[in-house]
DNA sequence: AAATATAGACGACACGTGTTGCTTAGTCAA
DNA sequence: TTGACTAAGCAACACGTGTCGTCTATATTT
């Protein structure tokens, strides 16, 4: 399928933006292939020649979009430095609200799946290359490039996840210090640390 | 549905067996609930009085077969040791391997939902028990208890999903090590840490 | 402008899903 | 043992899914 054909740019945009507008209004489980294709005026047997499923359209909604965001905000192939790490948080977690808000119709704790697990897969893809470059510093190695950008993102994600998915009383800019400090001094010790009321 | 009905265990241990079954088979995306029914020599009906659908009834494959893992080796309201942690983290990759080994039929990388996720959920709910008890020392506090059991949880998950995803060249042994080394000593740390060959 | 290539429309197909109303058969308590 | 209760069987429903073959309309090439 050549992808400079306008045909193809013209479907392609009108069930983007069809599935941005179900995706707002009836959320990721309501919404069926019919009511995409529907919407945008374009055959059902269509959808299928450019996406697998419905699923992999949100996969593809959320990565580019995300993807977007990060190179808005972060100049390509920049350093690994804190003032990077706590601006990368920074982005994931504006990111997470935005899909949060998006799929609130869906039944959030069922048998969906969870997308938001993309921002992990390219939040390593980003933390893995910047500890491509040769470090600042030669000390001792604990583990290997790859454990630790998997731990971090996940890491990061994961605590992204339940912030955005909680009330949030916790402000961006504080959770984000937090999550510095966590990645900074271990999370280990970081547990020994917080001081427990008596229960 | 009352739950010590004789037909009631009957009927859930059938569709339990027959679901372990298909998985080792067919994998998860490839069967029905069909499958299982006819399998489990149960209405297809019945079916749905039990579980929502197949992947619930996954999520409780899942989540009691690591329930018991954990109760098997680790003695209930352990303490937060790292003794235990490496214990615990020595768990999370045995079972991981064996959900995998379980999966391999369905395609990895696709719409398919992160049912080891599950194991995530899990371990924030040890960890975060861990955490109630009364810290040993009492030091300056950097985050939330919530916030240091969440990444530490998705952090191991990560880890741990990425090396039983992976060929594996690193023992077990070795990456429960690598792991605790990363909780312990910071994640950011190590990053600097990593001796690089130039490319 | 004409010829070729191909994206998209359309209708139809077999199949799986989730639900409902009714019947049968098992369990348990009086 | 009898009777009330209810899980499970059964058949049928509307609906969504993914795919296929055929035809039309739009691009691209010459």
């Amino acid at each position: 399928m050549n992808e400079t054909d306008p045909r193809v740019i013209r479907t392609r945009r009108l069930l983007l933006d069809a599935f941005a507008g179900l995706l707002k209004e009836k959320g990721f489980r309501a919404m069926s292939v019919q009511d995409i294709a529907s919407r945008a005026t374009v055959n059902r047997a269509t959808f299928y020649a450019h996406f697998e499923d419905k699923y992999a359209l949100m996969e593809s909604f959320i990565r580019t979009g995300f993807q977007q965001r990060v190179a808005e905000e972060l100049s390509r192939s920049a350093a690994f430095t804190m003032d990077n790490l706590r601006l990368l948080i920074g982005i994931v977690l504006e990111y997470l609200v935005q899909v949060e808000s998006n799929q609130c119709r869906g039944a959030k704790q069922h048998a969906e799946p969870l997308f938001e697990t993309i921002i992990q897969d390219e939040l390593y893809q980003i933390l893995l290359s910047w500890l491509k470059q040769p470090p600042p510093a030669d000390v001792r190695c604990w583990a290997a490039r790859e454990t630790a950008a998997v731990a971090m993102s996940w890491a990061i994600f994961g605590a992204g996840l339940q912030w955005s998915q909680s009330r949030r009383n916790t402000p961006a800019e504080e959770m984000a210090d937090q999550m510095v400090g966590l990645l900074t001094h271990g999370l280990f010790q970081a547990m020994e640390i917080e001081p427990t009321q008596a229960h």
